[in-house]
DNA sequence: GCTTCAGGCGCAAGCGTTTGCGAAACGCGC
DNA sequence: GCGCGTTTCGCAAACGCTTGCGCCTGAAGC
């Protein structure tokens, strides 16, 4: 039903061979016969079909990117620029979410492989060990986020946290606090524990006292909770940097309902610097992570090991910065 | 070098005609046979090739979904349960993004065609008639938002607004307001009109005055703008009903920036309740849009489209209905 | 005028599945 | 022991494209 090459071929009075040609510019096609395909084409209104192309060629012009929510606002802006990317060297993407749930992982690696995706962006660390390996084994380059080594066929590329840490906490300092408290990101994954490290370490630097540490599961609620917790301890806390934008939206949240003032009573930091941080109220003073650039550099990263024969893996490496709104203020005279 | 359907055969003494059969479940295989084939996949770490398995059967298992902007927070969630409908169906999806940009509007339904997508969804009011058309021309059944009229192939699934509209002005007419202000969305945008029309209905019914519409682009700072001019105009609004909530939390910041509160000087009222709505300060009264049932509503209408013979469309709708937070409140005597 | 060469193009063999036909093997009734 | 219906499976022809070879034509070189 479909209009196949051969229509074209016809219309045009050339073989499919130069039809082929054409399309792909694999070879050099005398003007007057190029367009004359290219109006069949036209006229004709003829599709390429994708499988058949594919199949033909033995390998695809896609490149995975798993994550794994599409609904945490990190990811779109990743999503996007690892799109933008790819659209502008003529390369579809094929993208999958885990939701944290180890099977869509799984399967989620398995099509990446059945669409014989040219290389993999793995943005998650919801992938266990064997499903890197899995992907190893068909040959597919991946590139992994905050997860090392670097070997043949896999790159890394890593958020440095700790300047956004040490900005974070000197500019909580400058203001006269002397504690932190510590919202966390899940300890089971890499990356929150990666900023919760570089957060202690650059306290430590800069005497500052960590007062404690409470572990939130990186979404609003636990923000909320985490921060009840803490002004249920009684000794109330002035400062407190979040693993994340959404649960320090929580925190702030539950410094007013305890009938509390974001900054006045207390400073709150984020982290990712997500669209809402700056229509917040107060806006956020956050840890930007440039989700553009990583989704740029995943892209990169992986173009390179995907052309490349030696397929020997890098690590880059996105920066992170302070960027100071109206949440953190000046600590409170004792 | 990848495992191939004839070594499967091969290590399981079977033709990979039965392989092929073990695999699709398309008849019956001895038990004994059928678990030599499946040992043997495993064994071997088989993974099916999916364009040639597309190419053989000449019809995907592909679903599309085409959207506006991934980073628009009205979208993760229907993507989300749309991908999760099909999941359960076993169906894959292919997702496009135009970025209102009607050059990757085209991309996006030439690359459903090519792909052979079974159906698609389109949630985005980017496309123009002629790429509908060409979706049409392809046999793809398609499924459209809020754009009507409903015809062979082509169903239209549809937002009510008139009830989330009534239940907004109802709400804010029994809190004393007799005035409101709207911050509309884009006037070239279908969806956008429609909610103007609907609210501007209701507070006829209600005996509510229109005191003015602006139109804004959906963006906070285009609410930040809206309200901004609003305020200059002198006479200060007291109930304002923005065409979403990002717009609405715009609104909310010029509000505060004008030394004015929310709710206490100005009622403010979104539409959409993004996941942000709960937790902005104060928390958005808001007209929820049920995107996960707008996903669902979608994916079922595409399926019985695909399904059936006649391919005749059909309209759904969804309703729409207002959850009260705390961004309105009682209208000051005057 | 004959050879050489380059520019332009077509032939046909894959690519790895699915699936319509059938064939073999087996059990049962008579 | 034979015919017949079942059950179980294999053969080989598509599917629509890409691409290695190689042919043809006309112009340039001598």
């Amino acid at each position: 039903m479909p209009v196949l090459m051969s229509d074209v071929a016809e219309r045009a009075q050339v073989s499919i061979t130069t039809v082929s040609h054409v399309l792909n510019g694999t070879r050099v096609v005398a003007p007057e016969t190029r367009r004359r395909v290219l109006e069949a084409i036209d006229d004709l209104k003829y599709y390429k079909n994708a499988p058949a192309r594919l199949l033909a060629r033995g390998r695809s012009d896609l490149f995975g990117l798993i994550i794994s929510d599409i609904e945490n606002p990190f990811f779109p802006e990743l999503i996007k620029s690892f799109e933008r990317a790819c659209l502008e060297k003529n390369l579809e993407v094929i993208l999958c979410s885990t939701n944290y749930d180890p099977r869509q992982a799984r399967s989620a690696v398995r099509r990446m492989i059945e669409a014989k995706a040219q290389g993999v962006a793995v943005m998650t660390s919801q992938l266990g060990p064997e499903q890197i390996a899995e992907l190893a084994e068909s040959e597919t380059p991946v590139i992994l986020l905050d997860c090392p080594p670097v070997r043949r066929g896999r790159s890394n590329v890593k958020i440095d946290y700790t300047q956004g840490a040490r900005e974070a906490i000197g500019h909580l300092r400058s203001l006269g606090h002397r504690e932190i408290s510590i919202v966390s990101g899940p300890r089971d994954r890499v990356s929150a524990n990666a900023y919760t490290a570089a957060l202690a370490e650059a306290a430590h630097e800069m005497a500052i006292r960590v007062r404690e540490v409470v572990e939130g599961n990186n979404r609003p609620e636990s923000g909320i909770a985490a921060v009840k917790q803490m002004l249920d301890g009684g000794d109330m806390p002035h400062a407190i940097v979040c693993g994340n934008d959404q649960m320090a939206f929580g925190a702030m949240r539950a410094v007013f309902e305890a009938g509390l003032r974001t900054p006045e009573d207390v400073s709150i930091v984020g982290a990712d610097d997500i669209a809402f941080a700056r229509f917040s109220h107060p806006p956020l003073t956050t840890v930007r992570i440039p989700r553009d650039e990583l989704g740029k550099m995943a892209f990169d990263a992986l173009q390179r090991l995907v052309r490349s024969k030696r397929r020997s893996g890098a690590e880059s490496v996105v920066a992170s910065h302070l960027v100071i709104r109206q949440s953190t203020g000046a600590a409170r005279k004792t």
